[in-house]
DNA sequence: GATGATTTGTACGTATGTATA
DNA sequence: ATATACATACGTACAAATCAT
């Protein structure tokens, strides 16, 4: 899409979501409001609309007259949210198998070989952005824009809670291994087997997670 | 949940979403800052807050120094939304057939019956809101209440869109005996009938709206 | 439990950007 | 094309609620 003139509000939401979505800003964390205007050398009005903004897609709870904190939350809901993600996801993989054109395919696999080659050389920094662009690949050549948007939303409501998730080497390799599962699944449109995979490697994931995230605590 | 203490933004942005998912608030409209700010007797700050919240749940699209209108959007764009809701709501009703306790089951059972009573007596503005009320039960007796959040977003989204949904006595009748087949399903802990029935449901619903609906045009 | 300090909530004014003549 | 009108974007001031003492 075409870079619209962005507004100082959009940009301060924008780099907070992203801070958050990053860990930058762990849960818990207040949202001052004086300190971000100084931050962004901006007033309080702005800064005040993108943290409201930020309340309604879950990246901040509000609590009138006492500000608006990153929300922390419980393991059970933690499984939740993982749950929910897992199906998304499955569901991606399933319209991807369906409905991707052959470029598609080419630029999954593409992404896919990136993951790859930064698990082999043991690049965690690496692999993790590598990783995100390989699910994104996914969400985006199943031709649903709306399923691509919800399912990139609940990720990046979990994401927060997911930085210790390729924290060694062996679980790398894995998670290589059941993207090709999926990638392969999806190149020969077998819609089920796609799905499958695909809800499987996330469940691995949030398994490999475990009580490890500081959030959990 | 306790009911908060409501600030101004949050009065006018449940207000606005309510009329906006009710269609009082059509596609298209313009969400005039100023007008707002009157109707509510507040000045325009909690007004733009509320607009700005609005629009990152979709339920606006902002227009910088334009102003910011209620979304118009394509036949393709509906199809997408209602193809992803049916998934979501297929979900909840898997959820719902694999999780609900007795006590869940029961509440499903007499919110089914309500909707059968306003069917029978062919009355569909008790019809309409009965329906809804199905359907939320159905989310929260799959005990996960990320996925009944997640879900009722989207539901939320594709309503403004539905208004003439169950415009005929003949498609009354039948949704009721769609949400039949769910709730045997969900009673008999069927997960996938549950699934497939409540997908199948929610398709029925997207084909009965049709080429009607105003916002398609 | 009352009071002052601090922070958020709301009002309003000005600047800036967009659309139209 | 330039200017003008208009609505929004942002800044600032004040009111109200919360928290600390």
């Amino acid at each position: 899409m075409a870079t619209q003139k962005q507004t100082a509000t959009d940009r301060i939401r924008t780099t907070l979501a992203d801070e958050i979505v990053h860990g930058v800003i762990g849960p818990g964390v207040l949202l001052d409001e004086a300190s971000l205007a100084q931050r962004f050398q901006v007033s309080r009005t702005p800064v005040r609309e993108a943290i409201r903004q930020l309340e309604v897609i879950g990246f901040a709870t509000a609590r009138p007259h006492r500000g608006a904190v990153v929300p922390l939350f419980t393991p059970d809901k933690l499984t939740e949210m993982f749950l929910v993600m897992a199906e998304m996801e499955a569901l991606c993989a399933r319209y991807a198998a369906l409905y991707a054109v052959p470029e598609g395919k080419a630029k999954l696999k593409t992404a896919h070989e990136i993951c790859r080659d930064a698990a082999e050389a043991g690049d965690i920094e690496l692999y993790y952005p590598a990783n995100f662009r390989f699910h994104e690949t996914v969400y985006e050549i199943g031709r649903n824009e709306f399923l691509a948007e919800v399912t990139l939303g609940v990720r990046q409501r979990v994401a927060p809670f997911r930085k210790a998730q390729f924290r060694s080497f062996g679980r790398l390799k894995l998670s290589v291994e059941e993207h090709e599962r999926v990638v392969n699944a999806i190149i020969e449109g077998d819609a089920d087997a796609a799905a499958r995979n695909m809800r499987d490697h996330m469940l691995e994931v949030r398994s490999s997670v475990g009580e490890v995230s500081p959030a959990l605590r």
